[in-house]
DNA sequence: GCGGGCGGTTCATTATTCAAACCATCGGTT
DNA sequence: AACCGATGGTTTGAATAATGAACCGCCCGC
């Protein structure tokens, strides 16, 4: 692996629920030296990157930011994910998250949660998603590239809860009812008492490139509650490749209008 | 120097004014050989920093999106500069900017424009100031850490137009007054025709970290102007060190009570 | 159909990075 | 106060990965 990759690696580990590391951890959480982990990091924080509290913590830097910003400018896509994903969660008074393909994996780019419940569910722990255990990747993985799907069908599939499919003969099954559905439907796949449900999102390729979601908990689930959090779904999704002008495929467009 | 320095260095090539760049244009720009730059690209890439557009350019990767959350997640920054920033041009009918020092460049973070004029500066291409070219890199130079203006005075100062201060000791000279006035006030150093006037930012432990500032046309600087951006400098300088919990020297918080 | 630009690739040389051990320092325990 | 087990940080020869000149095939304008 190259050097670059490792230190983006370090980059990786910081997330909201674990926003400040030290060395030691940072190098136990990377399964990389302590040395090649420290001199990786006074690289990233030379660039701002990263910096240090002082606790001699590490966390991201100021950098991000001013990356982000070209980014925004470049390819606008947080400000109406927002928007969307807000309307999302307000409609279905449930949390409503959006997820992105990134080389192998699934990573959740933003969310919104109801204003509503008290209880809901959390994404803070939830950044990157496995394909097998999610309805967003079921969704991404039913309309994507053929030779992503067999990738993540021919790994590991753990069974993260007793409810994950873990055989890919079942997920294939699965993958054939959700492209006639048009959604991705589970129940307790990645944590128990969760119900979500995902539809597929896509560029102006006409590639999917990821999935918006909302998740329940199960025992608020209803079949009424399901029908509405589906058509809210189908129009964020249209409203979102809309947005970043991606293109929905026609057949789907089809698939969801008749059922509506 | 290390290698993910230089894939950070084809990082910052990327700006609001040029936002896409292809292999052999950033190979030329970073003054590194196309096969190095190509191999860090694709490094970048995996990590989804960076990503090619269907003409083979590249630009930066929807990563830096989350990154950029997590940091605001940890030191929520953005919000209150960009809420700032504009009341700050909403005042003063003039363009505003906050800079950052990262290691031994002057960053900017973000900026504002006023609605009002069809004339304001652009701060587009102005992502990287000079020190001692700026009202802002004055205004840090004066307050910071004497070791960076140390190193910057022993640089080269290059002269950006006939007005740029270039000789040390003048530059001596206009830091005492702004310690002494609490605000950098500089006329063309960096372009012909621009004044503008900035203000230090302070971290929690009193540390110099930056500087905010209004650049505006020479032509439309009167005395009456001149007070009003000052005194809203000195405002939008206390609601950021607040908004993030900086730490304003009394010292300097009396000189500015002293001169409204 | 030719020249010059592009993105991408190769391969021997060489410089950088690695892992394990080692410091100094801190806070709590005995 | 001596000890312990952490921490962040630093050094070392051995091994690995980065490097850059030359090279491909391709496309575009002439």
């Amino acid at each position: 692996m190259g050097t670059v990759s490792k230190a983006l690696i370090l980059l990786d580990l910081f997330s909201r629920s674990r926003p400040e590391i030290g060395l030691s951890d940072l190098a136990r959480l990377a399964g990389m030296n302590k040395a090649t982990v420290y001199r990786l990091l006074r690289e990233l924080q030379a660039a701002g990157l990263v910096e240090q509290t002082e606790a001699k913590a590490y966390r991201l830097g100021p950098s991000v930011l001013r990356l982000a910003g070209v980014r925004e400018a470049t390819v606008p896509m947080r400000e109406v994910a927002r928007r969307v994903l807000r309307d999302l969660a307000d409609t279905t008074g449930e949390t409503a998250h959006l997820s992105q393909v990134q080389g192998e994996r699934l990573v959740t780019f933003d969310y919104a949660y109801a204003p509503a419940h008290g209880t809901s569910v959390r994404m803070e722990d939830a950044e990157v998603l496995p394909f097998h255990a999610t309805s967003t990747g079921l969704a991404v993985l039913a309309f994507a590239d053929p030779a992503l799907r067999a990738r993540v069908l021919a790994g590991p599939l753990p069974a993260l809860t007793p409810e994950t499919p873990t055989d890919p003969g079942d997920i294939r099954d699965r993958l054939a009812r959700i492209r006639a559905t048009g959604f991705a439907d589970l129940v307790g796949g990645f944590e128990a008492d969760v119900h979500s449900l995902a539809v597929p999102l896509f560029d102006a390729a006409a590639a999917c490139i990821g999935a918006v979601a909302v998740a329940t908990p199960t025992a608020r689930m209803t079949p009424v509650l399901r029908g509405l959090i589906v058509v809210s779904l189908f129009n964020a999704a249209h409203a979102l490749c809309a947005g970043w002008g991606g293109f929905l495929p026609e057949d789907l467009q089809k698939v969801w209008a008749d059922a509506v």
